[in-house]
DNA sequence: TAAGTATGTTAAG
DNA sequence: TTAACCTACTTAC
C-alpha cells in the first residue's frame, strides 16, 4: 500500500473525518499509550502529509507523526469502531468514526520544530503543488547515482516508492541503469509531470494504476488483468511475463535491497 | 505450522 | 552490504 499516495489519501481522510471534532486518542497495542492518554480528547485541527510521511496535528498540541514503513496499515470506518485487536498502535474515535492503525514504522509525537526538521530532510513531492521539481533537478543532473535508485531517494524526490519508480521509468522508456548525469532536462521534467498525475491518480482512487489502454497494441488483445497489489501495471512484479507494448520478458533484479522490474526492449540506454 | 514475501527506512559494520 | 523493525497474507509441507 505505502507509497505517496497513499499517504496523502489518509490525509485527506483523517482531515475530512476528524478535522474540527475532539478526537478520542487511544493504543490499544501499547507503544502509543502514553502520548496517546495526554492527547486524547483534545481537538484535531489540521493534517499534513509529505512524500511517506503523516502528520496529524492537534490543537496547540503538536503533532502525531506517522510512517507507515513496509507493513504498516490503516483502517478508516464509520463508528461504532470493532473491538480493538492488540496490534492497533494508534485508534482514533470521534462520534462519527474510527481510524485504526498497525504495524507503523513511526508513531510519535512532536513539535512544530520536529515536524520542519522532518520535511526539511525530504525532497519535492509531486502530490504537493507548491513543491519545485527544480530541487530534485538539481541532485539529478550533477549524480553519477543510477536514475532507477535516485527516484526511489526521498531526499531527492519525496513519496516515490518502488511501484511508481518502476512504471514511470517503464513509461518514458527509459534504462533504469542510465545515471542521473545522463537524463536530460526534457526527461526529466516530463517524469515528474507524469508522477504528479499518476501518483493524483493513486490518491483518486487508492491505487496504482498506470496501464492506458490507448497505448497497447492491438495484437495484444485485452488489457492486463488486475495485477496481485491492486492495480494495473506494465513492469511492477511481472517478472518474465511478457511485456505489454514489445512482448519481450520483463527482467528483475536486486539494486539497493530492493527489486527493480523493467523491459529490456522497450527501455533502452 | 512454518517459511517466504511485501508498495520502507535506519543504523551498524 | 546486512540486520533490524513492524504486520498480514500466501504458499509450502
Amino acid at each position: 500500500m505505502p507509497e505517496g499516495h497513499t499517504i496523502h489519501r489518509l490525509a485527506e481522510d483523517h482531515l475530512m473525518r476528524f478535522a474540527g471534532w475532539e478526537v478520542a486518542v487511544s493504543s490499544p497495542q501499547g507503544r502509543f499509550a502514553e502520548s496517546a492518554a495526554l492527547l486524547d480528547g483534545r481537538i484535531l485541527d489540521g493534517v499534513d502529509a509529505h512524500g511517506k510521511h503523516l502528520f496529524l496535528g492537534f490543537k496547540e498540541s503538536g503533532w502525531i507523526h506517522i510512517h507507515l514503513g513496509l507493513f504498516g496499515k490503516y483502517a478508516l470506518g464509520p463508528a461504532p469502531a470493532p473491538p480493538a485487536t492488540d496490534t492497533v498502535r494508534l485508534r482514533l474515535a470521534s462520534d462519527d468514526y474510527f481510524s485504526d492503525l498497525r504495524g507503523p514504522t513511526t508513531c510519535a509525537w512532536i513539535t512544530d520544530g520536529e515536524k520542519l526538521a522532518i520535511s526539511d530532510r525530504l525532497g519535492p513531492d509531486p502530490l504537493r503543488n507548491r513543491d519545485d521539481p527544480d530541487r530534485a533537478w538539481a541532485r539529478i543532473s550533477r549524480s553519477r547515482t543510477t536514475v532507477a535508485a535516485l527516484l526511489m531517494d526521498q531526499k531527492v524526490v519525496a513519496g516515490v516508492g518502488n511501484v511508481y519508480r518502476a512504471e514511470v521509468l517503464f513509461r518514458h522508456a527509459i534504462d533504469p541503469y542510465r545515471l542521473g548525469k545522463d537524463l536530460t532536462r526534457a526527461e526529466w521534467d516530463a517524469i515528474w509531470a507524469d508522477l504528479a498525475l499518476l501518483m493524483r491518480e493513486g490518491v483518486r482512487n487508492n491505487r496504482i494504476d498506470t496501464v492506458r489502454d490507448e497505448h497497447l497494441p492491438e495484437a495484444m488483445g485485452r488489457p492486463p488483468r488486475v495485477d496481485d497489489h491492486g492495480g494495473e501495471v506494465y513492469v511492477y512484479r511481472r517478472a518474465n511475463m511478457p511485456c505489454h507494448i514489445c512482448g519481450r520478458e520483463i527482467r528483475t533484479a536486486a539494486l539497493a535491497a530492493r527489486n527493480l522490474f523493467w523491459c529490456p526492449g522497450c527501455q533502452v540506454r
